[in-house]
DNA sequence: TCTGGGGTCCTTAGTCGA
DNA sequence: TCTGTCGACTAAGGACCC
């Protein structure tokens, strides 16, 4: 997964670990652990006839794309985000799953368990990856961090089956790239000393917050590597990418990252989202659509103690443009109803008419449901609904996610993306 | 090629009150 | 009273990440 893998790897074979040689990691506390092809490996381990087949894992409708390849559909061409359309032309041979993600989830659990083993402090980015500053665990173990890489790998394959990639690197942006680059089934130590050595000859692509569109703007001026950014004087970035991103890329590319692993951090919102396997005109689709988004976005919310100040929908048309729309209230909220009531409020008022092929609702502003301050007043918009919220959610937690619907949902018109069939008896 | 779903962060612009 | 401006807040959109 990652941007890494369009990037060079010959250059930097220098810095891979290989058997029995431990580089100089004194001064690199930081390693950034990421599973390889993750989804794509859990499948395997599941069905170890799959071992030697291309296995591509994402949306298997018209309309998806992929989540995850393993390496033999990457030698096809296959990548992650590319429609599922493609990587079927690519690579028609392969076997296309649909994610699970219950045991995704399950697998990423046992993994961070292994971490935590290691030290407390470890920040998870997404189910496959994590940050860890082992910085306090060096002298309780008597290992040295790459030592501790290698113990991390070994017992992540030895508990769950699968592989992982390691960075070992005095700071999180140069761990992260080294895990990239040394990727699959390896491991890259990044010294101290040598740190702008592994980033300068980097493209620009290579930076953190540097995608297609920065790419472009960067190398259109002539700036095509990490040290073309660490050379630039920050006036001429900041004309380029704005205040805050010339602060950031020239603070990368001269190997200063001073961001700490923080094991917590406070959501700032909870959505959801889908695309329609055909596009929609009709509102009363819409409609029906927001209120199942409605439920599932508050259901989030409450499933985490949380409610949300701010309704946002966003709606995307079938020519790709993408548009959203927001109200704040004047209370913090987590009642379907009251979302709901927004979301149609904002797509009435707000919409204008078209083929929309993607809506979505997400909540902002989130605060503790405990202290976002409920006002009590006799008549307001949540009394009542709350409770019947409250009751649903404990009936589907007994009897499963579908035991509970509202009535308008009990015969679901559109087919969002990834929608399949029953198999036949 | 024809683009999912869940998020975060930044920029810009408008409004409002001090 | 009028005008300017500054900060806080809101809203919208874009880019990016996995």
């Amino acid at each position: 997964m990652g941007r890494s893998a369009d990037l060079p790897r010959g250059l930097l074979a220098e810095f891979r670990v290989g058997d029995g040689a431990w580089p100089d990691d004194t001064g690199c506390p930081i390693l950034h652990v990421d599973m390889d092809a993750f989804y794509a490996s859990v499948e395997i381990r599941e069905r170890p006839e799959l071992r030697d087949v291309p296995v591509i894992v994402g949306g298997v409708g018209n309309r998806g794309v992929v989540s995850s390849a393993n390496y033999l559909a990457r030698t096809y061409g296959v990548r992650s985000a590319m429609p599922t359309m493609r990587a079927r032309a690519l690579c028609p041979k392969a076997v296309f799953l649909p994610p699970t993600f219950g045991l995704y989830q399950e697998v990423s659990r046992g993994v961070l368990a292994v971490f935590r083993d290691v030290t407390p402090l470890v920040e998870p980015l997404s189910l496959d990856e994590a940050f860890l500053d082992v910085s306090g665990a060096l002298r309780r173990l008597g290992k040295s961090p790459a030592q501790i890489g290698a113990e991390i790998r070994a017992r992540v394959f030895e508990q769950q089956r699968i592989t992982c990639s390691v960075g070992v690197a005095p700071t999180k942006f140069v761990a992260k790239l080294a895990s990239g680059l040394c990727k699959p089934d390896g491991m890259m130590v990044v010294p101290k000393g040598r740190v702008l050595d592994f980033l300068h000859p980097l493209p620009v692509s290579a930076l953190w917050g540097v995608g297609k569109r920065t790419a472009e703007k960067l190398v259109g001026a002539g700036l095509e590597t990490v040290a073309d950014i660490a050379a630039a004087p920050v006036p001429r970035l900041r004309r380029l990418v704005g205040n805050a991103g010339a602060e950031h890329l020239s603070a990368l590319a001269r190997g200063f990252d001073g961001r700490a692993v923080v094991p917590e951090s406070a959501e700032k919102s909870v959505g959801a989202e889908e695309t329609f396997e055909v596009d929609h005109f009709d509102r009363g689709i819409l409609r029906v659509e927001l209120l199942r988004l409605s439920e599932k976005t508050a259901m989030a919310l409450r499933g985490k103690g949380l409610r949300g100040r701010t309704v946002s929908i966003k709606v995307r048309f079938a020519d790709f443009s993408t548009i959203t729309r927001s109200r704040t209230l004047t209370s913090a909220t987590d009642v379907t109803q009251e979302i709901y009531r927004i979301a149609c409020q904002l797509l009435d008022e707000q919409v204008p008419p078209g083929a929309v092929r993607l809506i979505g609702v997400r909540m902002e502003q989130l605060a503790d449901a405990d202290s976002s301050g409920e006002q009590l007043s006799f008549g307001a918009p949540d009394r009542g609904w709350r409770e019947a919220d409250t009751a649903a959610d404990a009936a589907r937690s007994k009897f499963g996610a579908a035991a509970i619907r509202p009535a308008s949902l009990l015969n679901t018109r559109p087919r969002p993306v990834g929608y399949h069939d029953p198999k036949p008896e």
